[in-house]
Formats: C-alpha cells, structure tokens, sequence
DNA sequence: CGCCTTGGCTAATGGTGTTAGCTACAAGCT
DNA sequence: AGCTTGTAGCTAACACCATTAGCCAAGGCG
C-alpha cells in the first residue's frame, strides 16, 4: 500500500472543494476519504475530526476571501472600491458557496484560534472601501455593519436560488451597489 | 401504552421549537421524539422522514415570518413601515432561528409545495412597504431585492453572532433602517 | 543496512435515519 | 354493549456515519 501523501492542508481543501460542490451540510468525512483515494479512519491521521475539518474550511474560506477583497480594493477608491469589492465578495460566495457557508456559520474558538485574523482581514478591506467616503467618526462602524449586511445578504440569497430567475439579478446588484454608493456619499460630509 | 395522540403539525411545532433551541443543524429525529415522548420510528407514522420534517419546519416558519410581516406593516406606510417591518423580521430571527434556517434553506418542491405561498407572503409585506415610496416601476424589483437583502444579511449576521458585541447593535440597526430610508426617499420621484 | 517514526489500514463501538412487521388502542358500526 | 377495523406506537433490524484502538509496513535517517 503505497502512502498518499497526505497532510492537513491537502484534506481542508479537498474537504472545501466538496463542501463547495454538493453543499456544506452534506460533507463528510467519509466522502472526503473517497476523493483522497483513502479510507475514512486515515483521515484523522491528519485533522482532529468531522467540526474540525470543518472549522479549517471556515479558516481558509475566511482566508481565501480576505485574499479576494485585499486585491479588488487595491489601488481603488470611493464608489470603485465599492463596486469592486461587491462583485468580488457576491463572485466568490457564487464561486464557493461550502467554503462560504463554512466561514460565516463559525466562531473563532479562542483567542489564538486562526479564524479571528482570517474574519477581520474582510473587515479590514471594508473598513477601506467606507474610509474613502469620509464619514464621520460615529457612523463609521454603522456603515460597515450595513455594508456586510447587504453584501452577504444578496450574495448569501443568490447563492440560496432565493431570488427569481425572470428579472436579471446582475442588474439588481448593480443597483444595490448604486444605492449604497449614494446613500454613503450623501453622508460624506455631514 | 397509551396513545400520544400526535399529528403532522404537532411533530413539526415540536421540531421548530427544538430548531430554535439547539439550532437547525443539530435537528435529529431522536431528539424530536424523547420531546414527544415517543420512539423515534413513530414519527414515521407522521411525517416522512428528516428532510420531510424540516421541509415543513421552512413552511412553518415562512407562515409565521409572513404573518408577523403583515401584522407589522397593517395600518403604517413609508418610514415607519420599513421600519417596523425591518424590527419585525429582526425579532422573528432572533427568537426563531430554527425556524429561519430552515425557512432561507428551503426551495419550493414543484408548483403545489406550500413553502411557494409560504414565502410569497414575505414578499407581498414587503412590497407593500415600497409602495410606500412610490417608486418607479423600473427600480421595484431592485428595492426589493436590496430590502431583503439588507434585512436578510443583518438578521443573520447577528443571529450568528457575526458582530462584535462591544458596539450597539440596536443602533446599528436604526442606522440602516434610515439609510435605507432615505436612500429611497432620494429615489421616490425621480 | 537497519531503526523508528508515522501514515494508512482493519476491526470494533456508539449513534444516526429508516423500514418491516407486530400489537393493542380507540373509533365506528350493528 | 360487543365486534370489527384502521392505525398509532412499539420492537427488531439494517445501513450508514463518525470516531477510537491497535496493527503493519513505508520510507526517512542514522
């Protein structure tokens, strides 16, 4: 029996490919096994188990993401940044709706648990979109709470077939983007 | 032995409520039976099966999200039916998460599923808090969309815990509330 | 060349969801 | 009332899953 050649980072991402292919809910760790080519048991050989594996998912979604919306925002600013970031964060839950799913359903463990950083790198490119509006120092946390509201609320939607197919959902996000563009600049100043 | 003298809707109330409680995830049909205080092979006789059961969960819920919607918006129009729809829909999530889980993971089964209507019901309170506006007929879909979008994301966000606590989220939310307000007042006429 | 860490295996356990088939309850008829 | 009958809830059984224990050989290192 000749080894694969496995090790935890191999497993999360085929555990995350899967989890973005037949859904988060129906991942197992029986089907990981199978597309490694390797028995179930072996697979604790390498991660701790099934909530586990699954925790490692949300960190690297979380990673995955950060890396997503760092590059949009890059070199943009105000309703570009915006847009930018829109399309990247709706493109990447369109893209991989498990990894997704397994990033926002968990909760850092502890203070040194690596999906605190992994979360706030999404925050922090946020936080740099709204920085080009210059709002003021009150409504910046607010702004942010709004903007991750609607942007994982359209993305999480779509990617639930939660809107209905005859009207262009592109147009609607566009829209969307439009909308929250105007309403952060009429606050700009004020 | 005596009878327990159960129903289809008693087995999916239970289910809802111990969704609430544990989260739909961890909804099994053992649990949901020691709460009946009957053998796991006897909801058989009721429902028909997990998937079954939390299928009518989504219904449930998507009937009770619906009601407290209209009731909501009964008698208001403009700002103050966004806004009391917007708590409404927020207070519904934050006390029946089971139940909406279940109700955003579900996808109508064909032309006679109930969770169809179900959700309709959703969407009818809605729009007849943008009508409010006075939109035009061009941007309807849209403000919809976004408006379910926002409400959607923002519930579920802080259903699972996905904003930091030391900020006040009832703020946050008021905030929105008045962002989307305006944004679409600004849009009213034109 | 031989040690020894360790990756993958088989076997076994406890917990699921689900089906088949029995039994006795309770409603309906005479 | 008593008898009949549909059926609610039961036990037994099976398949599947996650997980643990213990074995054995692969392959890096001396």
């Amino acid at each position: 029996m000749p080894r694969a050649g496995l090790d935890a980072a191999t497993v999360t991402e085929a555990a995350a490919d899967l989890a973005d292919e037949i859904g988060l809910a129906r991942l197992s760790m029986s089907l990981v096994a199978e597309r490694l080519g390797v028995k179930t048991p072996s697979l604790y050989k390498h991660v701790d188990g099934l909530a586990s594996l699954t925790h490692r998912v949300a960190v690297l979604g979380a990673t995955e993401v950060g890396d997503r919306l760092r590059d949009a925002v890059q070199g943009v600013s105000g309703g570009e940044a915006l847009a930018a970031a829109a399309q990247a964060l709706r493109l990447f839950v369109k893209e991989h709706p498990g990894r997704y799913a397994a990033t926002t359903g968990a909760r850092p463990a502890g203070p040194d648990d690596p999906l605190g950083p992994a979360l706030g790198r999404t925050l922090t490119s946020l936080e740099a979109v709204l920085r080009g509006y210059g709002l003021a120092e009150a409504d910046r946390i607010h702004a942010l709470r709004m903007l991750r509201s609607v942007l994982h609320g359209f993305a999480t939607l779509e990617a639930g077939d939660g809107f209905q197919i005859d009207t262009d959902v592109d147009a609607s996000f566009l829209w969307l983007i439009d909308f929250v563009d105007l309403g952060l600049r009429a606050r700009a100043s004020s």
